[in-house]
RNA sequence: GCGGUAUUGGUGAAGUGGUUAACACACCGGUUUGUGGCACCGGCACACGUGGGUUCGACUCCCACAUACCGCCCCA
């Protein structure tokens, strides 16, 4: 073994490939009934770009991205996520100019890198499916991007979804929240774990979250964001919440979710799912919210935005196994002598113009590996010529799952499969 | 970036410091000449992740590196 893929990357082969197919297919689908059009972004950005919108101080741009200098000297850096390029697209093209509809409505797919240690479900090239969309606060379109996802991963059979929101509120609150969480964690900090005294200086919201068990004893007596939201915030939030029970859409709250980029606020939400292909644990495999600020951030007039992103590498391993996705052989052509060989060529190019799927064997095997082969393949049909049925100008076609065979014309041979598909 | 476990053929794997590295599946070929799914027979690791070291001798012991997986960080 010589060669081999960089670190945390993968081989997506036949087979693997037709459930990534699957997926993609049926996010489409689901989008599209939401109007939401795919956008297709360059998988490198100016460093800049991510820099800006995940905040400095974010794990993602201090120690993941992987970035360089090209032979212009341009600083750039492979997206380690897909909001920031869709954004500064937004931005770049004015699609914010009013002859487009707001909100402008937009998905994508495509890998994403992160410089990490690769884990199951997470390597270094990685990949996303998200949604965008800009040009409106409104909370029903928070709950339309809600929906939306519960669609795509409930159109896939995801099972046990559990759905949790938070909201951090409009910048005042958070930066009132994020005030009071200091007051409360600076006493205990001598206790607090490593991890977390550094948090305190970072991003205090993220020792909500740890996982340390004494960090957990502190947490639990910590401030809540609910008590720090102002009227407006705190009235949007109990309005998100009404519109998700109208749906009968069955959501957590939970007031210790945070989220890892600076660029959020309002309304932020997590599905999780708890499978054995995780080892039971939980896991999120779809998280999103709004980032009013972020458009501004990178350029662009004052516009609201929000969208969500999920893994698909994640998804694959939930999903997985039960579908069947493989295709159907329709024909696999048998050819005995070389004159046979030699008229393979074009029937096999009729039927597969007529529309069948075809194949046959290229090594020169014997009729009955041939045979074996077709079996192997799951063929519908063996049509096998020879030097008889060249001189007859016959084909002798025969069904493969029942055995039965009969000659039929092979001037017409499309034609006569066709009939013979039909009865 | 930190800690742990692992690494044998196409696949699943067994294995011992010392002549020919089990077994199974898959694949290929054959069982007389133009036919599959069964059965039987046969073939299929100049080689045990890579590079060093210890040893008379290592796939089996030690070290380094690489990769995968698990946990932490972080996150999808």
């Amino acid at each position: 073994m010589r060669y081999q893929k960089p670190k945390g990357t993968m081989d997506i082969l036949p087979g693997e490939s037709s459930k990534w197919q699957y997926v993609e297919n049926v996010a489409k689908n689901v989008f599209d009934r939401y109007r939401f059009s795919e956008i297709r972004t360059p998988i490198f950005e100016s460093y800049e770009v991510f820099e800006r919108s995940s905040g400095d101080t974010s794990d993602i741009v201090s120690k993941e991205m992987y970035d360089f200098k090209d032979k212009g000297d341009r600083h750039l850096a492979l997206r380690p996520e897909g909001t920031a390029g869709v954004v500064r697209a937004y931005v770049e093209n004015k699609l914010y100019g009013p002859e487009h509809v707001k909100p402008y409505k937009v998905w994508y797919k495509g890998p994403m890198f992160r410089y990490e240690r690769p884990q199951s479900g997470r390597q270094r090239q990685f990949h996303q499916i998200g949604v965008e969309a800009f040009g409106s606060d409104s909370p029903e379109l928070d709950v339309e991007i809600i929906t939306m996802g519960l669609a795509f991963l409930n159109e896939l059979g995801i099972k046990n979804l559990k759905v949790a929101i938070n909201t951090l509120g409009d910048p005042e609150s958070r930066a009132n929240y994020h005030q009071a969480l200091v007051d409360y964690f600076t006493p205990f900090k001598d206790q607090l774990s490593d991890d977390s005294k550094i948090r305190l200086e970072k991003n205090p919201l993220r020792i909500l979250d740890s996982k340390d068990k004494n960090d957990k004893e502190i947490v639990k007596d910590a401030p809540s964001i609910l008590d720090y939201l102002n009227d407006a915030s705190s009235k949007r939030f109990e309005y998100l919440k009404s519109l998700l029970d109208d749906l009968d859409i069955n959501y957590e709250v939970d007031p210790t979710m945070v989220r890892g980029l600076d660029y959020y606020n309002h309304t932020i939400f997590e599905f999780m799912v708890t499978d054995p292909a995780f080892n039971n644990k939980e896991i999120t495999v779809l998280a999103g919210g709004r980032y009013n600020g972020l458009v501004e951030e990178l350029g662009g007039p004052e516009t609201p935005g929000i969208g969500f992103g999920l893994g698909v590498e994640r998804l694959l391993l939930l999903i997985d196994d039960q579908l069947d996705l493989t295709t159907d052989l329709d024909v696999y052509l048998v050819t005995i002598g070389e004159k046979a060989e030699k008229a393979s060529v074009k029937i096999l190019a009729g039927l597969r113009a007529a529309g069948f799927s075809a194949d046959k064997d290229y090594l020169s095997r014997k009729t009955k590996a041939q045979f074996k082969s077709a079996n192997n393949l799951n063929a519908k049909y063996t049509v096998t010529i020879g030097d008889n049925e060249l001189e007859n100008d016959t084909a002798n076609v025969k069904n493969m799952a029942t055995g039965e065979e009969h000659p039929v014309s092979l001037a017409n041979l499309a034609a006569e499969l066709k009939g013979i598909e039909e009865k």
